[in-house]
DNA sequence: AAGAAATGCTAAATGGATTTAGCCTTGGCA
DNA sequence: TGCCAAGGCTAAATCCATTTAGCATTTCTT
C-alpha cells in the first residue's frame, strides 16, 4: 500500500478555481450543461479545471443525493482468497448474482463485489472491519489463521461463513468426515491396497477435515498407513510434480483421493505419462468442485461437489440475515456422490498396466 | 423486479420512534454505546426499534461521513453476461484484483464488483447508465445487440471494452481473423479433409470473427465448404449433443475447431465414445480460454488464450482512463498458439478408427 | 421604448450518518 | 451545604454532490 496523499479534490475546489458556483460545476460534470444553460466557454473551463486538479467523483456523495435506488443500494461481497480455485468463486458469484437479480426492486439495487485476501492473511486485508463497506458478506476459502481472526474479530456486518464453523456466526459446511470417509470407502471397495491422498500445502478447515477423515478411515479399515502427497499448490502442474516425485521414490499408489479436483487433473496427466491406467491400475476420486469433472477421461468419480450445494444454502441465509430474520448457526451439507469411470474397477479384468499395446493406444502416441 | 415500496428507514425515524437524538441512535448502531455512555436500557430500546422498523443502513451516508479511505473509495466493475464461461470472468477478476491491491493507498480503497446481464439484453440491465455507481468498468462477453446498445448509449463512466470495437471507446480485442485463420491452417496442415467448426448459438463479436475467418480460410485453401455445428450453448453437454447429432447425420468430421474450449471438452467426450481417436481420426483445436486445456487427454492445441492477454492489457488501460490519461482507441492482441497433442497427427500412422482393439482400450471399457 | 423571453449563473436545501463540544442531572464527598 | 465528577444525552457541524427556485443581464419583439 502506498502512503496517504493530500485530501481529495471536490467540486468546491473546482468551483473556487474556476470562479463559479458548485452548481455550475456539478451540472457540467454530470453532462447537464446544455439543459442547465451553462455557457460553452464556462463548460470548457470547468472541464479543464477538473482534469487539471485530478478530480475524482465521490460516489458516496452522488449516491446520497440522487434520490433513487442509489440511496438504497445494498452492497454485498464474496470474500475469498487469491489462492482459492476460481471455479469455487465463480459458483458463489453466479448463485449470488441470480439471487440478487430476483431481489432487486425499483427502489433497491444490489451490488455484488468480490474481495480477495491472501490465504492465511485475512487480518491484513484493509478495511475489513469498516462498517461502511458492506451490508453483508459471504466468506469462503479461509485458512485456519483466517478462521482464528474471524472468531476474535467482530465484523460489523452480517456474514455467512462457508466451510468452517465459527462460534456466533452463521456457517454452512460439509457434513464433517463425510467426504474423507466415503472417498476412502470407495477406494477400498475398488480393491485398492495402497490408497493415497494428495492435498495442497495450505489446508482449509474443509480440506483438512477431508484429509483427516480419509486417513483415519483407511487406517481403521485396512490397518495400513495411507500414502500422503503434499502438493505446493492446487494447480494441476504442482499436483503433477508432487505425484511424480512420490512415484519416483517408489511409493506404491493404486488409489488416489484428491482433496481438490484440480489436483486430480494434474494426477491424471502423470498417471497417463507413467502408463498407468485409470481405473485399472489406479482408481481416482476427486471432490467435484469442478464442473468438468465428468468430462475428464475417464470421467472422475467425485464425492462432494459440495461447494455448489453450500453456496445454494448460503445465499438465502445471507438474505435472511439482511432482513434480520433468525438463522440456524450451522447448516450441514451432505454432498452428493457421483460414481464414475475413474473408480469403476472391473472385477473381471485384472490390472494390465504393463500391456504395451494398451498403453500406446491410451496415451495416443 | 418487484415494485417500489415505501421510503427507506433512517436513523431519524428510529430516533423519533424511541424518543432520543440521532446521535444516540448512531452511537448504538455503530456499537459505540459504551464509550459514548448510552444507558443499557436505551441501547436496548434503540436496537429493538431498529429491528422493528426494518432499518437498513445507508452506506452512502456512512461513507460520506467517515473521514477516511471510505470517502475515497473507487468503485470498479466487471460487466459480463450470465451466459459467459466463468473461467473468462475469473481471469478478469483475478487480474483486476491484483492490480487493485497494488493501487490501494492508505486513503484510497477500491471495490471490485461484478455486474451480470443476460446475453443480448444489456440494455435491460437496471442502473447501467447511473453515474453514481462506478468510477470505471470493464465490459466483456457482449453479443452484437449489446454492442449496438453500447455504441449508442453514453456511459457516464470510463469503460474498457473487451473483444469488441466500439467507436469512441477504449477497446481491447483479438487481432481480427487471426484465430479463425490459424485454426483452419492447423487443421489443414494436419491433413484434415473435412474440417468442421463448432460454436454456440449466441455469437459474440469475437466468436463470430473466429467462425467467419475459419470458414473463409477453409474455403480459400481447400475449395470445399467447412462443416458447421451449432450448439445450443457453451456447456460441454450441449456441445456433445450437437456433435453427436452432426455425426449421426453422416456428416464427415476429421478436424474440429471449437470456438470455445468448453465446446472442445464436450467434443472430446463424444469422439471418445464414438471410438474416434484424437488426433489420429479427428484433430481438435480449441481456443485456450480454459486454463486446463493442456491437461485434457490428449492435450488440446489452442489458438488464442487471448482472454488472459486481453485482460492483462485492459486492466492498466482502465487505470489510465481513471487517471484521465490518454489511451489508444484500440489494442489488438495476437494470441499465442500452443500446438499440443490434439493436432499432432503422425504422418506415418494412418487413420485407424475402425480398429476395435484400439477403440476398446481408448474408451476404457 | 417597454415588456417578454432567453441566457447564464447562484444560493440554499437536501440526502443519511457520524462525531465533537457541551448541557443538564444525579450522586458522592468534604 | 457546596462543589466536583460521572453519567446520559443533545445540538449542530460535517462529509460531497445534486437540484430547484430564482436573480441579474442581455437580446428580442412589436
Amino acid at each position: 500500500m502506498k502512503p496517504a496523499s493530500r485530501p481529495p479534490v471536490t467540486i468546491y475546489e473546482i468551483a473556487h478555481h474556476v470562479g463559479v458556483s458548485t452548481a455550475a460545476v456539478s451540472s457540467v460534470l454530470a453532462n447537464r450543461h446544455v439543459e442547465r444553460r451553462i455557457a460553452p466557454a464556462t463548460v470548457e473551463r470547468i472541464r479543464q479545471a477538473a482534469h487539471a486538479l485530478g478530480y475524482v467523483p465521490n460516489m458516496a456523495g452522488r449516491r446520497l443525493r440522487s434520490q433513487r435506488a442509489a440511496t438504497r443500494q445494498i452492497d454485498l461481497a464474496i470474500l475469498t482468497s487469491f489462492e482459492a480455485p476460481l471455479p469455487l468463486v465463480g459458483q458463489a458469484l453466479h448463485a449470488l448474482q441470480r439471487a440478487v437479480e430476483v431481489q432487486s426492486t425499483a427502489d433497491t439495487r444490489y451490488a455484488v463485489a468480490i474481495e480477495m485476501f491472501h490465504a492465511g492473511r485475512i487480518r491484513e486485508k484493509a478495511g475489513l472491519l469498516d462498517a461502511d463497506r458492506y451490508h453483508g458478506v459471504i466468506i469462503t476459502n479461509t485458512l485456519p489463521e483466517d478462521d482464528r481472526f474471524l472468531a476474535e474479530a467482530s465484523l460489523p456486518y452480517p456474514a455467512v461463513i462457508l466451510g468452517r464453523r465459527i462460534a456466533g456466526r452463521c456457517c454452512v459446511l460439509e457434513a464433517p468426515e463425510f467426504v474423507g470417509r466415503r472417498s476412502a470407502e470407495i477406494l477400498i471397495e475398488s480393491g485398492c491396497r495402497a490408497p493415497t491422498v494428495i492435498h495442497g500445502r495450505l489446508l482449509t478447515h474443509t480440506t483438512a477435515d477431508r484429509l483427516d477423515a480419509f486417513c483415519r478411515t483407511i487406517r481403521e479399515r485396512t490397518r495400513r498407513e495411507p500414502g500422503v502427497i503434499v502438493s505446493d499448490g492446487l494447480h494441476p502442474h504442482q499436483a503433477a510434480a508432487a505425484l511424480e516425485q512420490h512415484c519416483a521414490h517408489g511409493h506404491p499408489v493404486d488409489g488416489l483421493f484428491a482433496v481438490t479436483d484440480s489436483l486430480a487433473i494434474g494426477a491424471y496427466r502423470v498417471l497417463r505419462s507413467l502408463g498407468r491406467r485409470i481405473p485399472a491400475d489406479v482408481a481416482v476420486v476427486g471432490v467435484g468442485d469442478h464442473e468438468l469433472a465428468e468430462f475428464f477421461d475417464p470421467a472422475l468419480t467425485t464425492v462432494a461437489g459440495a461447494n455448489e450445494a453450500m453456496v445454494a444454502e448460503a445465499v438465502p441465509l445471507l438474505f435472511r440475515l439482511l432482513r434480520g430474520e433468525p438463522v440456524p448457526p450451522e447448516v450441514l451439507v451432505v454432498p452428493p456422490v457421483f460414481l464414475r469411470e475413474s473408480t469403476r474397477r472391473p472385477r473381471s479384468q485384472p490390472s494390465a498396466g504393463k500391456d504395451p499395446a494398451a498403453r500406446r493406444a491410451r496415451t495416443g502416441r
